[in-house]
DNA sequence: GTCTATACTTGGATAGAC
DNA sequence: GTCTATCCAAGTATAGAC
């Protein structure tokens, strides 16, 4: 492949060409280094192995191993959002929203996206000055979030009169924790079954007249 | 013991006394090490340099820094459940409760124990079978949680058709979560907000007769 | 039984090779 | 401009001193 130029040899393809393939390489490896060993064990050494290149490149290319990590969680953060801004575009009601919160917890579970965000979370106590890196990160989250109250309690009586921010935040923390606690020991039937509880309780105060029929399925669960 | 017959020098009292001692400087020079600097930042160097003492002594008494970090989240764990166990205890209503659990959210930022907490539970992704260690370590916290919902929801009409058990859990998460946003950039207004408002709506909610004692304390504030 | 001095391993960072 | 060989600091763990 890659005839290029006679300037340099051609071992391996254009330079600028092969210098992003190392840096895509290395956030790769930070990514999945992040999830598996978590934020103490994402070394230098350790991303380097996972991404196949030597460990000295993650100082040429990033300067250092936190300015690594923190281009892996941008990486990651811009892949979820998108997925999630979708998922959200196209979920109307207040319990289609809660379905698709579950979707998103559970895909995110098993992928370990938020487990590169709360690895770097917790990480930001050890290292000075990274508390603000990932705090600004965190505000696209926010607005997802936000943005889901909002589109949640819209049309409902209710909805103006509750804080949309702080129920943002909360609902971030929430999820947070949720991912947090299943990742810890793999269990993941007590937040699946809140889930259905909620969409389940939403469904009953949503409609103007309560339904009888509303009531049976409690206690039904698919896990 | 004595089993070389030989009488003890007097050099710094009575061994044993002396050992408990170095291992109480240990467990607390851990949990300060977890967090101010985090899990990633807890070596043994670093615990022992905050404990005064010797960095090889943790291995003599703990035999590994994993160890000594577990012993940490045990003496962080039943202190607060103590602590926690009191605060509800003296809480009636479930207006009540949200206030008890508001103080407990401004107590643990300040002293950080939670943050002990979360460290570990992060740590537990780099540490092969910490994981199960820390799971465990959370049953206590959960049945806090628990019986917290129970008293809340207890009397009213909804309550019983509550699943407790879940509701427990996402409380619980919803803590954690909090705690670690507002550990991350020092910013807890929003998780204060949400404590009041909780609170305010509980009380709407309360009854079909509001009792006038279940309204006064709504609304105090300590910031 | 308690603790210190030391061996050995891994990690972050850079000087210089290509 | 891209990458490798190497340096030094920091980590865990233990052998042996008191």
């Amino acid at each position: 492949m890659a005839t290029s130029g006679r300037r340099r040899t051609a071992a391996a393809g254009r330079p600028h060409e092969r210098s992003e393939q190392t840096r895509t390489a290395l956030v790769g490896g930070a990514i999945s280094a992040l999830r598996e060993v978590g934020y103490a064990g994402a070394s230098a050494r350790e991303i380097a192995a996972r991404a196949g290149c030597a460990q000295g490149l993650v100082f040429y290319h990033f300067g250092s191993v936190t300015n690594l990590l923190l281009a892996a969680l941008d990486e990651v953060s811009s892949r979820r959002l998108s997925a999630y801004s979708e998922l959200f575009a196209t979920s109307g009601s207040c319990a289609e929203i809660i379905d698709s919160a579950r979707a998103i917890f559970s895909a995110d579970l098993d992928a370990g996206h938020v487990a590169v965000l709360v690895e770097m979370i917790s990480g930001a106590q050890s290292t000075p000055g990274l508390g603000e890196q990932v705090s600004a990160r965190l505000a696209p989250w926010r607005e997802i979030a936000e943005a889901a109250v909002r589109k949640a309690t819209e049309g409902s009586a209710i909805g103006p009169l509750l804080p949309t921010r702080e129920l943002g935040h909360v609902l971030m923390a929430g999820f947070l924790g949720l991912e947090v606690l299943a990742g810890l020991d793999g269990d993941r039937s007590a937040a699946l079954a809140f889930f259905d509880r909620a969409a389940e309780l939403v469904v009953l105060l949503e409609g103007p007249e309560p339904r009888a029929a509303d009531l049976t399925p409690v206690g039904a669960s698919d896990e």
